[in-house]
DNA sequence: GATGAATGAGGCTTCATTCAT
DNA sequence: TATGAATGAAGCCTCATTCAT
């Protein structure tokens, strides 16, 4: 049937205009400080009608969080998966968090705020989706540097080390840049964040 | 005179035990999730006794933020100071830090959660206190960097992002540390951090 | 015309069914706590549809309850009118009315709960007839006692009196029975309630 | 320690006057078209300061029920134990319940009405309670019920059934009376209630 | 006619803050 | 000075009713 269609696709937008409002107002005042009024009045949507698509404020939150993570991890494995080299799978992942952070700044201010652990006993489900979904992403960044080891490019160090000191150093400069409030282009940042990762800060004794 | 030393003592004295609880529960709850009754409660004050030492909760909140982390700072630039050698005052920060979260896991969590950027417009000047003593840690350690390039020991880098690449490698890893139920010894992963961020991790071409 | 009647034909149905599966709801749940869209459901047709059959909730359940209602008291007069003997006539009645209960347990317990006292200023029109039909009933009885009484079958008390006693000792003993989970058949109280209100519980003195 | 007596005392005092006001506004509109609201301002409390004295709204109906309920059937039985002559004490408690109508019209007009079964799930611990001390009502009518019927006074019928049927008796006749506007005294009805019960309504055979 | 998505007023409850004792 | 009872604003959520399709 079409009619069931053309139902989905608009019960999708809906969610989605909402979603995207969502987003700017959490990112500038947090999950308690926004209330759904507010969320509903950006939106152009009663605050019954919000209901009828979440089933509570912390659904609506959750969601929002899930649907741009999985936008970020899946960008990150595509952009990725493209190349052999593993220098450049790295430098490719690290393009990919950039260019989502720049496209996302709002949402990405949330997240490293970590409204999210405050939540409470309501949407489970949701959050434990979110917490397996960022193991896996983890896990495949894990699985680069395993790559890397085996084939003689990077030292034989703790994998998952190295994939969350990755994850550090595009996290303090992204973290950086967000809060600055001329902002250059982060990816002019690309080279200086894989050449430390790869070669560290000191100086080669010649 | 002697009373009004003791007046102020005891004023102190008290602060220091209420902020001590409160650590605790807003490491547990969230800032918003925590109420200041129960902080009341867990203190063995009242709640009107609360508000003679604390003008609000931002400000019971904020000033905990604030002594905490002056108490982490001035711990690393005190062990810093120590040394000459640019390796070793670098490896003495992640000491002093990895040893500051060790003993404040519960403080650490909240920090890290990041509730305290969710505040209201209410205790502007303590927040601004906050990004200043901040922006000093920062412009610590980048003059530690900055020296360290002077000396001939470090790269010509941007000794700021230098500074970020580091603070980051040593957040995830205690990031990681903080969410894990069986806790290793931090300490353990001193070399890992220093040598990733002095050498980062590609294999030398021999 | 006969297109006419199967239009008022179907409306009825219509109603019918609304009304069938609404007894259900609001007898396990109270007018307050159902809600238009569980009976729309349980019924099949659509909130909107359900509006255009009746004017509001309020004039939904009360139409129910009328409609029951009358059934009730038709059938026990009807039942009544075929006995001269007085006695007899109020067995009837007592047997009239257990059979009612029996047949319609769910109703009975939504009337005995007592929620239609509890309705807004709303459907004054409805409540009204209800009462009214309610003071034809007893008056109904009423004249049945008073019948009695000239006939010399039953003492010269306040008939009014007489016919709410009995009303009391059925009901009371309807109630029991609704409340219990394992239901003997309401039945075999007859006698016991008869006797009760012709004899009392007293020994007579020999 | 007297300030702890004082306390309690307060306290107690503070319940009682909210709840007198409770029972009216209760009884005038049913449980869920009263707001915690009016009965705030009926009180001339704050809304925040009866849930100091009451979990809930749930809560404080319940809690006035019960305590409503307790008076009447502690008073039906101190009454009823000055007596020995079964016949006097069946009358005894007849006068106590209609005394208690009379002084209680309004929490009885709740009460007959039956808002107390609709509650939902909230507070099940005060409604077993209320069950409890209703099924201890019941099981003392219906002592004194047996022992009339042991002494020789009343006819060997099932003393439950007799029970209730005074029950209905008693109720039709209380409940005739607060539906009515002009009120003559209710204890009028005493004799006739009383020989109603024991003699019936039919006249001897002589 | 039939539908069911949209509406938004209104209810219960929480909790930071105050102030009389 | 210390207390903690009192306050009332504000938030989340529900649901009877409407109306565009």
């Amino acid at each position: 049937m079409e009619k069931a269609k053309r139902k989905e696709r608009e019960y999708n937008l809906r969610r989605a205009e909402i979603l995207e409002q969502a987003v700017k107002i959490f990112a500038a005042k947090g999950f308690h400080n926004t209330t759904m009024a507010e969320i509903a009045r950006a939106s152009g949507f009663a605050v019954g009608s919000i209901y009828l698509l979440f089933a509570s404020k912390e659904h609506l939150y959750t969601e929002m969080l899930n649907q741009k993570l999985n936008a970020m991890y899946s960008g990150i494995r595509k952009l990725a998966a493209r190349e052999v080299d593993i220098v450049k799978k790295i430098e490719r992942m690290v393009i990919s968090q950039f260019h989502f952070v720049e496209k996302n700044a709002e949402f990405c201010s949330i997240f490293i705020r970590g409204d999210h652990l405050t939540l409470s006993e309501g949407s489970i489900e949701l959050r434990e989706r979110m917490m397996a979904d960022y193991a896996a992403h983890i896990a495949f960044v894990e699985a680069v540097m395993s790559e890397g080891i085996r084939a003689g490019a990077l030292k034989g160090m703790d994998p998952r080390m190295m994939a969350s000191a990755l994850a550090g150093i595009i996290n303090s400069c992204a973290s950086k840049w967000l809060t600055m409030t001329e902002r250059t282009p982060l990816m002019n940042h690309i080279p200086f964040v894989v050449d430390i990762f790869l070669k560290g800060v000191k100086k080669d004794a010649h």
